[in-house]
DNA sequence: TATGAATGAGTGTTCATTCAT
DNA sequence: TATGAATGAACACTCATTCAT
């Protein structure tokens, strides 16, 4: 039976400890990144997944309980590098350092698999996977973090401008993403200009 | 799914010259704008466009010769209210006005529909539709008129700062229309200074 | 009907293995013949095929990409077993004998199943198949050997014979067979006289 | 409501007396033989055949009930030329002269529009057409009244030899007009031995 | 009478998911 | 546990036919 109508849960089958099954499993997340990037949602289907990864249809059902799960579990695998150089701006000296570190972590992570980044923010607005989704979240709570930094001026309402940062941010890295830029240093000076605007810190 | 074997042309089937033609190609459209802000790209099929105009799936194929070419038209539909909008800019007086006038446009358009407007957005984004497509091409220029008058400084590469603006206001107001804001001049007063601090114009 | 977007390529998309699979393939084919030979070419279509195999729809397009593909497959099952018999004409003592026997295979391949040979032949000439289709090939060379035997005088254009010649006896087969004919050895002594007389062999 | 269960009729609707509508019939017949002519089988729909005559599909229906009358009269108006040509060899002297006259009635006919020619012929062995079709009878008589003549030996089953010598004829002239041959006299040289070994006559 | 907009059953094809082996 | 054959709901699109204007 296809596209059953009860939704499938999106937590893995099956937290893999065995060394065979963490590789298949990896196997299966790096064949659904490579799929994405090759034909795009339009032709993002277990089918095609499972047989990139060299595996059978049958064990893709094994670890992922249906196709979003396998979706959101790639978004974490990207999710996971980012969060852990984004991390990182935390431990800078000055707040418009710790800012400009946050926006070359974002930089970097878009311009290494552009179309990837893309079609996951596609997917990540999709109601099912809203929910369960992201590292919005972990974003966002660096940025508040950097803001209560005292040697900058903090945001009249942090919690709007976390959001609208990482608008500005996103919107211009999947652009430059899209339009096939990959020189990061670039990217990130005409990003901080905007940022820095934003929070109105004349030119930091 | 037939996604059928040939590319079926993306250009109107027959342009409507009798009454009821025009009321179903309206009603059709309107129906399209419906059905994806209420089930998404996930339920947006030619089927559930049909019924919710009220007309059957043959009256669909005889506008449109194909799901993308309705796709489409609704692009060009959403496009056109805007372009108008935008254009007015171009009659401001000073530079910084006619951006300004320019952003308001842009967010006016984006929250009238939100839904709508960012899925029509991600649309644009595939290749079939990605040549076809797109007031991109509009604004750009706009905003390239723009750049051209001498009471404000002219960016240094004035097509990347096209793209980079577009790309921090699109990105702003997707993200707010997703978050459910309907508040133009507040959500206008926090794109102006990421635009201006972009351009380097101070405070403008 | 879709006849859908893209071309679906003719050949066979997975050449089945497991023994299950081998069945089911088979199932297909000969309920496409018996389709055929019942509802003809308006009621052939994969639906009703499936159907018959007692196989869902969604089997049937894992071993063929389309429903050409079908047909074309269906075609070359035919063909074989012809094929095969219309070869043994080679062996024959005489030219004229080479000649009988080449007769006899197509009368009783044709009376068979001559609902299904005639159907075939029809679809065999549609522009997609004709260039893969094809044991037209086979027979025509078998017939181009038979000429060079050097007991029988040959014909000026050996081509243009061979071709006439197919011809004469697929419309008189043809025929007989729409006609109800069973009896193999009558309507073979009909069509020699009129194949010895294209040859200008006396009564041979 | 699409093909509807109910068999149509195959008669035409209204005999028309009106010398306007004489020529929308006209215009329709050359416009379905055209159709066929340039889509095949495949590209053949009511809708096409109407545009292509530059009438209403509306009024295509007021003349033909149905598709299939329309075809119907397309393949009596073709007959109709035939036949009067055929008809001829009636009139020749000997009895050889008759089924020569007879082969070239039918060679010419067949090669003037030879791929309409054999679609007709495919058509026409559809069931629901075969009953009302054809001058497959006229020509049959035409035969059987030129086999009495007492300058030659008659067959001994003439109902099978007059349906065999059609088959061998059309068997060949659909194949030459396949191949794209145009030469009628040539074509006539080839079938005429045929004919005449079928018949026992020596070489007549 | 002529028009052409509208209809909707039918058909080819896909793909998420299941389950016997 | 892994496999991959099988399933069938869903979807894009066609075309014979009707009927309001």
């Amino acid at each position: 039976m296809a596209r059953s109508t009860k939704t499938p849960p999106l937590k893995p089958r099956k937290t893999p400890t065995q060394p065979r099954s963490e590789q298949t499993v990896a196997a299966l997340l790096e064949a659904a990144a490579q799929v994405l990037e090759r034909d795009g949602l339009e032709g993002f289907n277990t089918n095609a997944v499972a047989e990139r990864a060299g595996v059978s249809i049958g064990s893709l059902y094994q670890y992922f309980p249906g196709k979003d799960a396998l979706t959101l579990a790639l978004m974490r695998r990207e999710d996971q590098r980012f969060d852990a150089e984004a991390a990182m701006a935390l431990g800078q000296p000055s707040g418009s350092e710790a800012i400009k570190c946050f926006i070359g972590a974002c930089v970097r992570q878009q311009l290494q698999r552009p179309v990837l980044a893309r079609l996951l923010d596609v997917e990540q607005a999709r109601p099912v996977l809203r929910t369960e989704a992201g590292n919005a979240g972990t974003l966002h709570s660096i940025l508040l973090a950097i803001f209560q930094r005292d040697d900058i001026s903090q945001p009249a309402k942090p919690e709007v401008a976390a959001v609208d940062l990482l608008a500005i941010v996103r919107g211009m890295t999947d652009t430059a993403g899209e339009h096939g830029e990959t020189d990061v240093a670039d990217l990130q000076s005409r990003i901080e200009p905007a940022v820095f605007g934003y929070l109105g810190w004349g030119g930091a």
